[in-house]
DNA sequence: TCCAGAAATGTTAGCGCTAACATCTTTGGC
DNA sequence: GCCAAAGATGTTAGCGCTAACATTTCTGGA
């Protein structure tokens, strides 16, 4: 910076403030420390500006370790979001999914001294630890369903789980249906949680049957072991005619299992996902699913911080924003059998 | 740390001794600060640190702006291994995948002051970028085919994109397969163009017949796309036998497509995907695929990356590291029916 | 017992930046 | 043409840490 300034034939406060777009610096003086930076490659050290300043424009996510879809997703459009307001990004992945390593995690990003910290590890055990954390940086956590109320540090933001998971539980009881299952998506997953009592509830609005099936993860294998058992069910004549999954790729697994059986879907049980994954227009049939914005969700998380950082109030609710997914019907369901004879 | 200092009765030098593990300090000193900073709760100032041994122990990581199987997995293994030596990890995702995308990334990284890039966006227009930045960081690249010899600066590492071709065809030609399609996977991706050279250069080594169908991207839309061509090839009796699909979505587009038209995989056709992603196992029918390590790979990086900043000759040969893929045979081939009556 | 050398600790300076204040130039109204 | 206020620039100090050197304390052999 010092060669910068004699370069320019000023000081290095006046490039300080060229950098820092200070208004009061003449025209030409700008011009010529702009042009003096250009000729020598000169880059700000960011440590410095940083111990300054106190603060560090960077962000960490705190975010599962793997690679979900949603998770990803979100953390893409946070990623992007962070960049065009000039923040920096650091991520930290949970090794393990429990309190101890939420809390290594979030260790990981505190000692790093970011200026805020997106939470998207939708599972109850981290979003505790997050809640009990007390950091000192402003703290926005992806979730459907907080355990704390927000406050001028922490705020909530979410795609509305049960929202969708009503849109898929309505649609299929409009279609005729009476016996509706729903497969549970990973244990302690929120958003899990959400959609299996969102299921629950339309059911019993609608005085219609419900039997609930347990997935041991995402992926399509726990559905495949799934639709064995759903296949069993229906074989034995007391099977749902219509199963909600919790996510696409058990909604797979349960595809492929009641295939297997020689059962057709949708004509002897319609078959519904959840996120509207990019292949499951491609499924055998194409599935029915519930599309959910995960890049808009990660730009709503990114402006809730910046909001949460310039200490502005954001807004009365509970959340600071909640999306709404859309359902998408494909070829995966219609009505059941009964309906139609 | 001054606090910490007049707490355990020392001076803030001997606090940094203690902290970065010096070995001139007597063991009940060592506890007495250790204990002050515990209960004072002290955590050391990264930005003073950084600008004090102009180190940030941070690393970049540029990758591609989607959530891609490969490069998702790669830079996950990336994060685990840089925690794991104490490195804080930075993301910078390309919003463009074209040369000023890359060099907005980069930048952002550089501008970071970070002590290490390992680039995880495996197409040329980037490579170059990367190669040609002479950036004053050591850089390792994820990349079966770089473009320009290693350095003292920059290392490649890569998963043996050629190797895990040829396994494909070889055992395609085993089969007895005469007339082997290959589905070219997006443009400009690096391993797209390394899968196909070698698919060539076996089907060449063996006299069979290769026909190349190009898919626009990696999805199973591209897939699906390029399926209704190849059974449109088919019905005309100029069909292959068997498809290589340079990745697992596109040749589940392929499947789809093929069911749409009445085709048996595997009896009327063969098909191969690449990368074994989580669903695969569960295609209908479950897709033979070529399984790529991809976690290593991101330790492999790492590693790379570890040993170009000690200043460590790091291997002979082109490649820092090179891990061999694994051919999963599944339900989707079979020998072509010629070869079968 | 004394002293050299090693081990342990303290002191000083400086990393590159920004905030706060000090100083020098303008500008515009009388 | 002069002066006050605003605008532009410069000077100084300090953010919290580590490296380098300075000093003190210990150790063991003559």
């Amino acid at each position: 910076m010092a060669d910068v300034a004699s370069v320019a034939g000023v000081s290095h406060q006046t490039v300080s403030r060229v950098l820092n777009d200070h208004p009061n610096v003449r025209e030409d003086t700008r011009q010529r420390v702009l042009q003096a930076i250009e000729q020598l490659g000169y880059r700000r050290n960011r440590a410095a500006r940083a111990l300054a300043t106190a603060r560090t424009s960077t962000i960490g996510i705190l975010t599962v370790g793997n690679s979900n879809f949603g998770p990803a997703n979100t953390v893409l459009g946070i990623e992007s979001a962070a960049r065009a307001e000039g923040y920096f990004v650091s991520v930290s992945s949970l090794e393990a999914s429990d309190a101890a390593g939420a809390q290594l995690a979030l260790g990981h990003l505190v000692d790093q001294g970011v200026d805020g910290i997106i939470v998207v590890a939708p599972l109850a055990e981290v979003a505790q630890v997050v809640e009990r954390a007390s950091l000192n940086v402003p703290v926005v956590v992806v979730a459907a369903n907080p355990l704390a109320e927000p406050t001028d540090a922490l705020r909530y933001v979410c795609a509305d789980q049960r929202f969708g998971a009503r849109a898929v539980t309505e649609y299929l009881i409009e279609l005729g249906h009476r016996r509706i299952a729903h497969v549970v998506g990973q244990e302690n997953w929120i958003d899990a949680a959400e959609r299996r009592t969102e299921w629950r509830r339309v059911l019993e609005e609608h005085a219609v049957q419900g039997r609930e099936y347990r997935a041991e993860g995402w992926s399509a294998a726990d559905g495949y072991a799934v639709g064995r058992q759903v296949a069993d069910d229906i074989a034995a004549g007391q099977g749902p005619t219509a199963v909600f999954a919790a996510n696409d790729y058990i909604a797979l697994g349960l595809l492929r299992a009641l295939w297997e059986r020689g059962l057709q879907v949708p004509e002897d049980v319609s078959v519904v996902g959840f996120d509207d994954v990019e292949s499951s227009a491609f499924y055998i049939p194409a599935l029915t699913t519930v599309r959910q914005p995960f890049g808009a969700l990660g730009k709503s998380a990114m402006s809730a911080l910046s909001a949460l950082s310039a200490g502005e109030p954001g807004g009365e609710g509970r959340f600071a924003a909640t999306l709404e997914p859309e359902l998408i019907v494909r070829a995966s369901t219609a009505p059941p059998r009964a309906a139609r004879d």
